[in-house]
DNA sequence: CTTGACAAACTAATGATATTAGTTATAATA
DNA sequence: TATTATAACTAATATCATTAGTTTGTCAAG
């Protein structure tokens, strides 16, 4: 299927994710992903469409990776336990993939030029936070409000602690903790009772 | 004191300053702000050390400027208005000098190169927030959480908002009410009653 | 088994970028 | 007026992204 058995879109793809995580979104260059896959700079435009799509692929990966790890910590729980482990395990990945979150956060300003696959890939994680956040009952812009409340939270804590910004030595999970306790709270004072 | 009444280091980085502002970091280049000066690029290194020294001025500038307006903001005022006009004030100024903010994000990594400079901005914003905080009667590391959780929620929305992640058609600054007034709560709840 | 087509990878070239070295020329000063 | 400091300059190097056009390996059809 194909000539040379050369690179593929996907192992490009791959190789720079793992570049971006290792050293930032703004240290990759085409020169040195190609350099790192053992071809000239012009090959790379074979399989991605130059670095804005370079960029688009790694944000659609991230999506796609976050919404799998968002399922897979809220699944089979519920209540606070629920809303505490999605926000762990945002923060998790935004601390596993600073690059590749970087570019998620980054290709947003693609939603207006209707992608669809990104439009996909980010309804899906609003889903995911709205129905963990059912339980409380919480309708309408209320829970549109909560679900601000909660991305905000989550990427501003994720992002200051990545960039380094938190120079106190404190714990910094326990900070943490404490800041979506505070939100989960909240929420089960404005509506019902904690489910759990 | 300057020969050719040329430029000086602070008209270039006031140019670079609104530059920044008005297109974002990464579009500032020497290049770029060389011939808004009328200048040749290499006739700014008489004025700045390189784009790393650059982005080093813009992020003391813009930590300077954020002093002023939190310190203009929190003054006459106690208790949840204080915290609140704050959080405003915060927020009003990563959106009206997105640029600017980011450089003072972007910074943060010379912290551990003992930039005193740098230094004594940050732990000033620190002090301000503190001082705000106490008549919550928080106290060591109840203090310290609650900075950085006012923190990370002030960050975190407005450059979710900047760069377009709010999606929905839904008002921003009633998002943003009800996210302080959550923490305001949650502090005047685990120790003394709202002081206003 | 040969041949033709597809496409991956290539070379060559262009234009933008940052930066350094060394030169010119101007404004303040002695 | 002569000196000096230095802003701004030219020239050069190295890196970057990107496009155009060429080579060549692989697969499939004859």
């Amino acid at each position: 299927m194909s000539p040379r058995a050369g690179l593929d879109t996907e192992t490009v793809v791959e190789a720079a994710a793992e570049m971006v995580d290792r050293e930032g979104l703004a240290a990759l260059t085409m020169a040195q992903l190609a350099k790192q896959l053992g071809i000239r700079t012009p090959s790379l435009y074979n399989h991605v469409d130059g670095l804005p799509g370079l960029h688009r692929a790694l944000a659609l990966r991230g999506l796609r990776a976050l919404n799998e790890q968002l399922t897979r910590a809220a699944i089979g729980k519920m209540g606070s336990a629920a809303v505490m482990a999605l926000a762990d395990a945002f923060r998790g990945f935004i601390k596993d993939h600073p690059g590749i979150y970087a570019a998620t956060v980054e290709s947003v300003y693609l939603l207006k030029t209707s992608d669809e696959e990104l439009h996909v890939e980010n309804n899906r994680i609003l889903d995911i936070v709205l129905a963990v956040l059912a339980p409380y009952g919480l309708t309408g812009e209320d829970a549109l409000h909560a679900v601000r409340g909660l991305r905000s939270v989550v990427h501003g804590f994720a992002t200051l602690e990545l960039s380094g910004g938190f120079g106190m030595p404190l714990e910094t999970d326990e900070s943490f903790r404490r800041l979506v306790q505070m939100l989960i709270d909240s929420m089960g004072r404005h509506r019902q009772p904690d489910a759990a």
